[in-house]
DNA sequence: ACCTGAACACCGTTCAAGT
DNA sequence: ACCTGAACACCGTTCAAGT
């Protein structure tokens, strides 16, 4: 554990804390993205040197995982329903909304290094709304993962979006204008609406669907060869 | 356009061509990631300066683009099927392989900027299943872009995960062996068996469900409030 | 014990100059 | 037209030295 009073004799006194450190990163990752956040630049913002940080943290990724574990601290369990079907959209729609809330989240949590106790909360109450529907443990946790790809491959995506709509117009942007209604009927008919959609958040209908799929019994759907 | 012979008088021969800057900077990323993928590094992979390369690229950025248009140029269209759930299965699946074939492909589309023509017959396909089998258009494009989201999930979680387990025992591995069965028990109870089945592919069981959820009509699934 | 400055080995990009 | 070297403004991290 780190050591908050100078010890039993001789040393200086530390004008900085691990705590102090950390809320300085939040600062920048919070006003600036997850890229900007260098360690000269949180010296900085902590009214430091770059090189005072290596007494608090090991190096960079260990500052993400504290920023990720001080943010987790944040959570509060998601409750227990009594349908099982509710629970596993009331806790995955609540993971989802803790990611979007802050964007750098989703860019360190992707690493898929840190899960503090805190963001336990949200498998928990997933995987036991579908053990509860009658899947077995494993296909839960299967089924949990499913779920997760989905939350993090929307948060992703739209974070990512967000950024590249200041760069100006994307390439795909040109290349959805100048579609052949022959070669790509589908698309060509949809490209009018498509900004529009893209813009829409729809995380709720895709996990509607997810979850519907994942509570039918694999024996009840048709199954391609 | 690119020239790829020198104008009609004075100059200086090209000892480099656009195509060369593209195929050394696949060979780059092919083998060591996208994180090594510098300009100077590719310079030295194509036997020239830093500097030279901004004569063929506007920045990293554009390389970046020409090098996923240059991978989706290998994309084939997938095939139609009579069954709409068989196609948005399969092109699903074709789609998720291209991505999964070279893990760099996901980390640059990720950011959403590229779209080349030849990786749109995904889309296409997977809409067309979707109409055929009686969405409406932008139901369609909605479904379609949860599918998307699941697979990028997919990919950018496994592709992390690889890179962090070189990296030593993970923050994860750590939590999830001292878990309060009191507390957190599906979770605790699974605890043992987490780590083989985060290591199984289960893209397929996954998409399986989703898009069984899709195809059913939304009045007939049951609709928490 | 806590903090600093200088240094190392990197980045992307610009710019004036050479052929 | 094509390519180069030097330079600018950055990185993360190490290390010897100061208080």
């Amino acid at each position: 554990m780190a050591q908050r009073q100078s010890p039993g004799r001789g040393g200086r006194p530390p004008r900085l804390s691990r705590d102090d450190v950390v809320a300085a990163a939040r600062r920048v990752a919070a006003r600036d993205g997850v890229d900007v956040l260098t360690m000269r630049r949180v010296a900085q913002e902590a009214g430091t040197t770059a090189m005072a940080l290596y007494h608090y943290v090991r190096n960079r990724e260990e500052l993400l995982l504290l920023l990720l574990d001080h943010y987790a601290a944040g959570i509060t369990s998601s409750p227990e329903r009594a349908d099982p079907r509710t629970q596993i959209i009331d806790a995955a729609t609540a993971m989802h909304a803790a990611l979007a809330a802050e964007p750098w989240v989703a860019e360190v949590l992707s690493s898929d290094r840190l899960l503090s106790r805190a963001a336990l909360w949200y498998p928990e109450r997933i995987i036991d709304g579908l053990v509860r529907a009658g899947r077995t443990p494993v296909a839960a946790l299967r089924g949990y993962r499913a779920i997760w790809y989905y939350t993090v491959g929307e948060i992703l995506i739209r974070a990512h979006a967000a950024r590249s709509r200041e760069a100006g117009p994307t390439v795909r942007d040109q290349v959805l204008a100048d579609l052949e209604p022959t070669e790509f009927p589908r698309l060509a008919g949809l490209s009018p609406r498509w900004a529009e959609v893209a813009g829409q958040d729809h995380f709720r209908s895709g996990l509607t669907a997810l979850v519907h799929g994942l509570l039918q019994p694999e024996s009840d759907r048709p199954n391609p060869p």
